[in-house]
DNA sequence: GGAGCCGCTTGATTGATATCAAGCTTGTCC
DNA sequence: GGACAAGCTTGATATCAATCAAGCGGCTCC
């Protein structure tokens, strides 16, 4: 791996506390690939060699069972993923798929368990980066158990536009199918739903959202802090 | 708190390898508390002041949005909770309440962050430990979003079985409305569906429960170690 | 023992979501 | 341009889950 490319990664709240060294040490059998789209990067079930870093494109992570599937998170560069499975040395929950064309680095499992194990840095930045994980999840599980498909996407078209910037119109980071899985939901009720916030200014054009009275749909959405804000 | 409440909670994992000072030092302002059935032990959005460690009874997590309630997780004892907010040094994403009468150890949350970040081995400690939550919800997310109603209640009672030493029948270690809640059902739709399981050799008489043909409830439930096994 | 409460069960009904089956739109490739 | 594929939308229908409304059964407490 280059300097250019350790330099991308080196950001990364996890990497960023720890000395140069150790640093080293986890890229020296690191190495860079660029998938195309729809490109399978392991499955479900596999043992997990690698911790992976999206530094370009997107990544989409699947469950399946018993012939179905969904989606459980759409991961944005730069993001690590599957941190969990590389720590415990466990299998993959989750496949991973490329959905654009997108690179990744790739760290050795092995590698990140025995810097973690001597460098005291790291292990304390991966605690807070796991714990931060774990919320993340309860709180999507807590979006899907609480909310109806309609308020899962209110909730979900709000916090898009905040990452947008706030502008009333914006575009879907991916196909809408996908946001569907993501919020459990069919292809065909994510369209029936999109169409019911209408009613709340919302228009919808391809992939282009646009909302007119965002406090009318705020009243409907009802975002909390516990659910809807990552920082917390 | 007394050595004989400090043996209570050193077997933990969490605290399996860090030294006796360092324990020790977790300890001093620790303190252990005695529950009566049914109290709030704090609610979500609170500042997570102590972590805390179910010594003796048994603990509902639970999370509200909207006016509705639901059971996130039921906890046994010995475990910790709400190890990520205390971590991070952020609100609770969950409510508490016991279930019954029940033992807690409390250790201040400034404590359980200055201790990890100046003793190694506890960090790391941590780490396997979130690792292993952070993997806990994702199955549960799994088991929401790829199963419907009957077929979580089936794998739940596989798993109760196995729990409970894997005889024919058993005894439901909580109410049924709250395994309902866990279940992510109502009390109603689980009654039917518990019916609905006599068709698979499950016979239901109070709290307890007996599966007179395990392998046509398997083929049922078609349980899998990517979702079932908390080992893995 | 009896009254009252609480959780569980059951049935009837409503509402939400999934499935099936077309069409429609858009973009791509000869 | 025209054919095709893929994703989206729409309507009709079926299935699943929530709600409403009783009634049952066990338990506690006078």
């Amino acid at each position: 791996m280059r300097e250019s490319e350790t330099d991308e990664i080196r950001g990364l709240t996890i990497f960023a506390d720890m000395d140069d060294a150790a640093f080293a040490r986890l890229c020296r059998a690191a190495y860079v690939q660029t998938f195309p789209p729809q490109v399978e990067l392991f499955a479900e079930g596999e043992p997990s060699d690698f911790l992976h870093i999206l530094v370009a494109g997107q990544v989409e992570l699947c469950a399946h069972w018993n012939g179905r599937e969904t989606i459980m998170e759409i991961v944005r560069p730069v993001s690590s993923f599957i941190l969990a499975a590389t720590i415990r040395d466990a299998p993959f929950l989750m496949s991973a798929r490329t959905v654009e064309k997108s690179r990744l680095v790739l760290l050795p499992s092995q590698d990140v368990r025995d810097v973690f194990d001597t460098d005291g840095a790291f292990a304390r930045a991966l605690v807070r980066e796991l714990a931060g994980c774990y919320r993340g999840v309860v709180k999507s599980s807590k979006n899907l158990k609480l909310r109806s498909g309609i308020e899962r996407l209110a909730n979900y078209l709000i916090r898009q536009q905040d990452l947008a910037g706030g502008a009333p119109s914006f575009v879907l980071p991916v196909e809408k199918r996908k946001i569907a899985a993501l919020l459990g939901m069919t292809p065909e009720n994510f369209s029936r739903a999109l169409r019911l916030l209408g009613e709340y200014g919302v228009a919808n054009d391809g992939m282009t959202i646009t909302i007119a009275d965002r406090k009318s749909l705020v009243r409907l959405a009802k975002p909390t802090r516990m659910i809807d804000d990552p920082e917390v």
